[in-house]
DNA sequence: ACAGTCATGTATACGTTGTATTCGCTGAGA
DNA sequence: TCTCAGCGAATACAACGTATACATGACTGT
């Protein structure tokens, strides 16, 4: 695991027996083993920087510390992707694999379930919600397999095709937007040390009331006090999936 | 604008004439201008900010670029705000500022408009959809303005403060989801230099051709086949988001 | 059995970032 | 006229992504 480096930044060229090996014995002895022969792989980068990136966000990957947890020189990585962004790609593609299907009963339980699946994987790997354009628009094939299956859920309604895309399209934005907003908050929460929805409460107290003092936000002031979902994360999301997924079958004519 | 800053690195003790000036009269003279008074102001901060990230996205924001654009040493504008974080606390603020009132006709039209001029809003500036959860979540007078209309737009309707927020939360969630993954689209573009939808396609063909010569994902094959509105963003947005309020509709009994 | 090639990981270095700290200058109030 | 608070400049540092050049040992064909 930890290692052990010693070996001094040598100059090339101080000969200390007659000038012939640049090197010394003992020098080299010194030197951490070589790597037995393939110690890395494209999978087990992404393995390693997906444990990392889940217990400490996104921000804690740095090539640097990739390569240490990887206990490899921090340029090692390098032969097998071509840059953090290619790291971040692959490490998508291996998340999206963990979504099982579930060919449910109608196209409205699959997408339903699809839904669901979705907030919590994203919930699980949080950083989801962090991605570079580049990753986050990855075709992969992992990803291509979820969508795929989405739209052979649609598959056998008789609609046409920008119809379907329509439907996958608008239960995706949702997905996303629900949970990246779960999700922000979370890392909002975290960030400052906050680790329960009373002390969030607390935390944005003094905030809150000075923007209720103003008087110009009356309503929302009257949701602070009346609402009892407030803290209820799963409760907000499937309401707001079933909102669509009723909108959506109203269209299709149930 | 170009500051022409002509200083030598003048270690502070090396008194030419009796040692008693630390800095000679010349190198005073060579020094650039001493600020008139308070060049620097929260507000201009934001704009300059803003300005850059519209121009060149948000990672084009450094406090040394910002700081150059204002005409000023880079660890100046630390006066004014704590660190990176409360730039964009600040531009999330100034911007949501151009999101102008529309009373429209029902409640229906108005939360429609809304979402409409939210996703040209994001259009115009897309780095809001890259925001740091702190930033994100920030609750400034401006977006607190924008969820206070929300709510009132539906205040009179007779709902119960959850349903009301579950809606306004629904809405919101579609909105930043889809604009997002619009947004995020066009910044892959520009990472990548394709200008157009054509470059676009032509760009993605080759993993295009290797996707579908698996022949893993024929549904999808179909759609890029058949559809007519795979360019068509805004029939696109328009379409989930109407899906949406008719779900809500519905459930509110029309 | 053996020299040569090649894949693999190492070492070093450069430019850029956010920001802590320290300093000197300036103009307004006494 | 003097003083001082406030402003911006200067310097510095650690951490980052990654280009480049190198050493090493495992395979190859003979």
């Amino acid at each position: 695991m930890a290692s052990q480096k010693k070996s001094s930044a040598a100059p090339p060229s101080q000969g200390e027996d007659e000038g012939q090996a640049q090197t010394s014995l003992w020098e080299r002895l010194e030197r951490p083993a070589p790597a037995p022969r393939a110690a890395l792989t494209p999978h087990r980068i992404a393995s390693v920087a997906i444990e990392i990136a889940d217990a400490e966000g996104l921000d804690a990957i740095t090539m640097r510390r990739l390569a240490a947890e990887l206990g490899v020189a921090p340029m090692a990585a390098y032969r097998y992707v071509s840059g953090k962004d290619d790291v971040m790609e692959l490490m998508v593609d291996l998340v999206h694999g963990e979504l099982e299907h579930s060919q449910a009963d109608g196209w409205r339980e699959t997408m339903r379930a699809l839904a669901l699946r979705t907030r919590a994987l994203m919930l699980k790997h949080p950083w989801l919600a962090q991605l570079s354009p580049q990753a986050a628009f990855a075709l992969t094939p992992n990803r291509m397999a979820v969508a795929e299956r989405s739209l052979t859920a649609l598959d056998s309604l008789g609609l046409n095709a920008d119809t379907m895309m329509a439907i996958v399209r608008t239960i995706d934005s949702y997905v996303h937007g629900a949970t990246n907003a779960e999700i922000t908050l979370h890392q909002l929460m975290e960030g400052r040390g906050w680790s329960s929805d009373d002390e969030l409460k607390t935390g944005l107290a003094p905030q809150m009331i000075w923007l209720m003092g103003t008087g110009r936000y009356p309503t929302f002031q009257r949701y602070l006090l009346e609402g009892t979902h407030k803290d209820d994360p799963q409760w907000q999301f499937e309401t707001g999936l079933d909102y669509i997924l009723d909108g959506i079958a109203a269209r299709m004519g149930i």
